[in-house]
Parts: C-alpha cells; sequence; structure tokens
DNA sequence: TACACCTTTTACAAAACTTTTACAGAACCC
DNA sequence: GGGTTCTGTAAAAGTTTTGTAAAAGGTGTA
C-alpha cells in the first residue's frame, strides 16, 4: 500500500440544517439560537465536531479539552457530555454518539441516518 | 496546514465483496453497514482477517485476543465466534470455518474453497 | 465578602459487554 | 454403532463502563 495525502483543512466554521459553529468566534447557534455553551463545552463540542464523522477517544477528548494526561480518573467528560446533549435536545441523539470503551463521535445531521445499534440488539436479530 | 504524507508498512485495511475493515481506525462495515462490533468481537476478527486463509489455533486466539496463557479452560472463544458469525449474517458460513480441535480459519470472500478434508490432516498442512 | 456561574467529584443507577454454565449436537476414532 | 471429545448455543451470572443527580469546589466580579 503507497503513501496516503491527507490534506487537513481546518474549516472556520461547521453548518447543517441544526446547528452552527464558528470557530473563530467560538459561537454555536442552534436553530438560529445561541446555545449559551460555556467554555469547556464549547472545547468539548468543537473537537467533536471537528473530527466529525470518527469516533474520538476519551483519552484525547481529556488530553485536548481538559489538558490531563493519561490515567486520570474523572467523570468530568461524561458530565459535561450530558450537559452538551442537554443543550442539543432533541437533536442530541442524533449527534452524539457513545462508543462504548472508547469515547464519542459526533455524526452531521443529514436524514435519514445509518444505523448504529447497540450491539447487543444487532446480536439479537433486530 | 500542509499535507501530511504517511508510508503504510503494513495493509491497513481489509476489503472484499461485502466485508470491509480498517485496523487503523478499527471498523468494520458489511455490505457498506456498520457491524457494530464490540472490542473483543472486533480483535478477534481482525487477528483472523491478518490471518486469512491460514488456521489460526484456539491457542493462538485466546492468547492474543484475551491474553490467556496455556492450560485455560473457557467457553468464550466458541461464545464470541459465535456472535461474531451471527453477526457476519448469511456470509458467516462463507468466512469462518471451523477446523476441528484445533481453532477457525477465514476465508476472503470468493476464495475457492478447499475440498473437505479431515480437519487434522489439513491443519497439519497434508 | 457575597454572589453568580462554571467545573469537578461523589455516589449510585442503568446499560453494555464478557464470561461461565449447562447441555445438545456434531465430529472423530475405534 | 458406541464411546469420547469438541463445538454450538441459550441463558445466567459477573464485570466494566456510562448516565445521572446532587453536592462540593473554584473563579471571577461587583
Amino acid at each position: 500500500m503507497g503513501p496516503i495525502q491527507i490534506t487537513e483543512t481546518h474549516e472556520a466554521r461547521y453548518h447543517d440544517q441544526h446547528l452552527d459553529l464558528d470557530f473563530e468566534h467560538k459561537t454555536a447557534l442552534l436553530d438560529t439560537k445561541p446555545m449559551g455553551l460555556t467554555r469547556k463545552e464549547y472545547d468539548l463540542l468543537a473537537l467533536l465536531i471537528q473530527n466529525a464523522g470518527e469516533v474520538v477517544t476519551r483519552e484525547m477528548l481529556l488530553l485536548r479539552v481538559w489538558g490531563y494526561s493519561n490515567q486520570i480518573r474523572t467523570r468530568t467528560l461524561d458530565v459535561h457530555i450530558r450537559r452538551l446533549r442537554k443543550k442539543l435536545g432533541e437533536h442530541s441523539g442524533t449527534y452524539i454518539e457513545t462508543i462504548f470503551s472508547v469515547g464519542y463521535r459526533f455524526q452531521p445531521f443529514r436524514a435519514p441516518r445509518l444505523v448504529t445499534m447497540p450491539a447487543q440488539m444487532m446480536a439479537l436479530g433486530a
């Protein structure tokens, strides 16, 4: 397999049907209304969005948002995720996905979405 | 930010008519849909695929996926194989082969299947 | 200092995942 | 065929991880 070219483009904004982030001004709008995110909440959401579609590990989130190096045991990430989801309201389930024992993933809004079912349901052939 | 050059030394992906594994991102797609594998399920499938066409012994699987050294009696490998087969759906028979008293073998899709031979002879490379 | 607001921890509940158990069925060997 | 060993399977039991509410701890500011 040959060399891979990755071109990193740092978009200045994220935009979809409901959500707008301006990374330069650090503002977040949900259905045109300011989300009222705190600093940490914004940082967390921004990092997830900048990796939209990919899993971001807990380790990475704790490192990049909190500056925590490995092996620190804390639930603060979970609490912030919860508050983010709350502020995302009815869309939270559409946007922020939990990857068990790994981290979280932001999925851009685009209905209909590919299913990501809990593994056990899949195992049961649901 | 400019382009980044990454030179791959090992295969980073497996791909055939139905199945796609990205070993770097640890994702598995079956007919373009996420398989929803758990960590152990993924590790198991990845190890089999990385030895596609060859028998991987129970001993090796238990060592590499579970860290179990020899002489541990457990059925967890069998249970995980079963769950993998379930998630592989209709293709499971095509992909995962049981080698009696030896282990399992992953066969890439469309690989011509060798004639059924007493399993142990095959395992010995007969 | 007192207040308002944000962050982190604590403690427990709930969910997801893994392993064991128990037995049925298949493969193997005479 | 009959005995033995191994694998397939469902379900129970066990473990780990995440979700949540509430309390405690910080930080900035009037």
